[in-house]
This record gives structure tokens, C-alpha cells and sequence, in this order.
DNA sequence: CTAAAATGAGATAAAATAGTCTCATATTAG
DNA sequence: CTAATATGAGACTATTTTATCTCATTTTAG
């Protein structure tokens, strides 16, 4: 919660990066895997985290904070949805892992505060959508949540197919919103 | 492997498809409650998969049969490309957990003859989505490999989504294709 | 440089999970 | 109906994982 000092907090969120990587492709990893992974001993991760269950929370709150940060940064009031949603994919592609972590994990039966977080977080997109629907720069036909699914899923694709070395990470925003916004058929 | 009886198949299939279900939304699952799951004791769930690598490589291999099986009834080198993929998207949207768990789960590294399997799995979509790119009905600009990422990406979308009541199970075909081949933008 | 604090490696205890076994009940085959 | 087989509940053991603790070494603060 609070910091000691900016060492430790460095320190700490160094460890909730790594092990949010590690969890976010093998979920069954053990804590001793986890501390191997963020290149710490055991004894020290249960000192920063007491528990395992302890350790998830704060991942998903980092995620959060993270991903809620990255999405305010990023205007989505601003030009039109499809400029905004661009912006929006640069950002968020590079914390990839922590937004596949934060949807695909589900501890809202250990944290029901956090389901409804993961709703307040998402909000400005769902908005930002529904503005382009307004506009007339996206489709009325679909719903804007199904709009949603397609826009997290196409990012999770980026960030596995980053993963698996099929694409390159510079080209992935583009990628995306090639994909999303403008189909693979060829137009007529 | 082989089958003493058609009865003990049947459940050995039935566990299978319930164990599944239940990993593919909760990797975490113990064996207990995958038997809960499938309503079975867990000696039973010994029984027929000894250990829980065991059951795991089945899972993989029942999946991958049953996706290989659905792709081949699909007749993918008929029609134009994206009238495939439509017909591709409703046989396959019922197996999501199935398609979603095998191409997630990493046994890569414990069954290497998986990794291989699921390319040729694979192969047949690819084709098409390259006969469709020859054939001029899929973008050129966008590469076969991306492309079927967003295929796969957008079918674990629509399946997240039926999962989560979001969308009905027989407005997902329709929905999938629609954003994924005409994009979510407005043409213009 | 020195003292205080933090760390890692590993021993150890506690808890959870995997896997085995028994036996009463249920199911199936014939 | 009867015998053979399969099942579930739960006791039980083995193994893995989580969590605690110690202590020599490293790092940090001053």
C-alpha cells in the first residue's frame, strides 16, 4: 500500500511486472517460479507479498492503475474515434500482458471490488466508441459492446503473435487497426 | 488409447469435454474439481486418466481431433474465401473452449509432437485465407500469418462473449465475420 | 569506512493437491 | 434375476507448493 521509501517501490513494482509477465502465458506458474523469474529469491518475494493470493491483488491493481493511466493519457475525447482509437492501441500494445492478466484472470470472486473496477476502467473506451457510433465513423450495425471484445481480443492477438515472434512489436499497433477498423475483405 | 466399450468411451469423452470446459476458463483447476465438474468422483477421473499430465495430453488430443474433424467438414477449398470463413466460423464457434484451450495451454514443452500437430491443424485455414488473398476477396496488404491471428482472436472473442451473456450463441457466427471481414469502421 | 538494513540460499513447517485404496452401492450384461 | 463390473464417498499416503525462519553475504545509508 504505502512506500517506505522509492527503492523499495521501485523494487516492488519490478517484481509485480515480472511476475504479471510470467502469469499472464503460464497462470499455473508456482511462486518459486515467479521469484526465479523476476530474478529474486523466494524469501524475498514473501517479503514484499505474504501470501500468493496477496501477490495477485496487487497485480491486478497495478494493472489497473496502469492501464487506467495509459488510457487517460491517451485523449480519447479528442479527433475522431478512429484517430483515438490508434492512439489508444500504441499505448496500451506494450502493457499487452497486464490487460490479458486483468480481463482473462478472474478474481472477482476473491475481489468483487475489482469486477466493478475492470468496468469503471473500461468506461472511456466504451464512451469513445459510442461516439464514433454517434459521429458516424463506426459501424451502428454492432453493438458497441461486441465493438469492445473485438478491440481487446484484436489487442491480445498483437501481443501474442509479438510473443511468438510473428510479428514485430513496432508493427503491431498498425496491424491492429488495420484489421479492426477496416476488415480483411477486399472492398467493392 | 483404444476403447474397451462404446460406453466407457462415451464417458471418457463426456470427462474429457467437461475438464475442458472447466480449464479452459480456470487453468488452475484441481483435479477435484474437475471431477466435481464432471460430476464424477475423482477415483473415477483416476481411473481413466491416471495422472493429470495425462488427462491434459488427452485433452490436447481431443481437441485437436475434434477442431480437425470440424475444419475438414467445412470444406474450406469451396465457394469464395469469405463464404469459408463464414462457414468455418459457425462449425467452429461451438468448440471455442476446445480451440481456445488448445491453442493457449503451452505443452509444447512436455509433448512436443503437439506443437507440430496444432500447425497442421492449422494448414488447411491457411490455405484458404491465401486462396482467398490469390483469388482477390481478402486484403493482399495484411499477411496470411495476421491474419489468422484476428480469426482465432476474433473467435475467442465471441466465445469470451456467449460466455459472459454478452452476446447469444446464434448471433456469434454472424457477428464475428461481419466485424472481422468488413472491419468495424464506416466505409466510405 | 562502518553500521544498519536487505537479500539469497536453503532448511523447515504447514497446507494443498495428487494419487491410491477400500468397500458399500449402483449399473450393466446376459 | 444374478453375477460381474463400474462407481462414488471418503480414508489414506505421497508429493508438491506455500509460507516461515536462520544466517552468511551483499547492498545501502550516512
Amino acid at each position: 500500500m504505502d512506500s517506505d521509501s522509492p527503492l523499495k517501490d521501485e523494487r516492488r513494482l519490478h517484481i509485480l511486472d515480472a511476475a504479471t509477465e510470467l502469469l499472464a502465458t503460464k497462470p499455473t506458474a508456482s511462486l518459486a517460479e515467479i521469484a526465479t523469474h523476476a530474478r529474486i529469491g523466494k524469501a524475498t518475494l514473501h517479503r514484499y507479498f505474504p501470501t500468493r493470493e496477496a501477490l495477485l491483488i496487487e497485480l491486478a491493481y497495478r494493472a489497473l492503475n496502469l492501464v487506467s493511466e495509459v488510457i487517460q493519457t491517451c485523449r480519447l475525447d479528442q479527433d475522431p474515434a478512429p484517430v483515438a482509437l490508434a492512439r489508444l492501441a500504441e499505448a496500451l500494445v506494450p502493457h499487452g500482458d497486464k490487460w490479458y492478466f486483468l480481463l482473462n484472470e478472474h478474481f472477482w470472486d476473491v475481489n468483487p471490488d475489482l469486477a466493478q473496477a475492470e468496468e469503471t476502467v473500461q468506461a472511456p473506451i466504451l464512451a469513445l466508441i459510442e461516439r464514433g457510433q454517434a459521429e458516424g465513423t463506426l459501424r451502428r450495425d454492432i453493438s458497441a459492446t461486441w465493438i469492445i471484445y473485438l478491440l481487446d481480443f484484436t489487442m491480445f492477438a498483437a501481443w501474442q503473435a509479438i510473443f511468438d515472434g510473428s510479428i514485430a512489436r513496432r508493427d503491431a499497433p498498425r496491424l491492429m487497426i488495420e484489421g479492426l477498423l477496416g476488415g480483411i475483405a477486399v472492398k467493392r
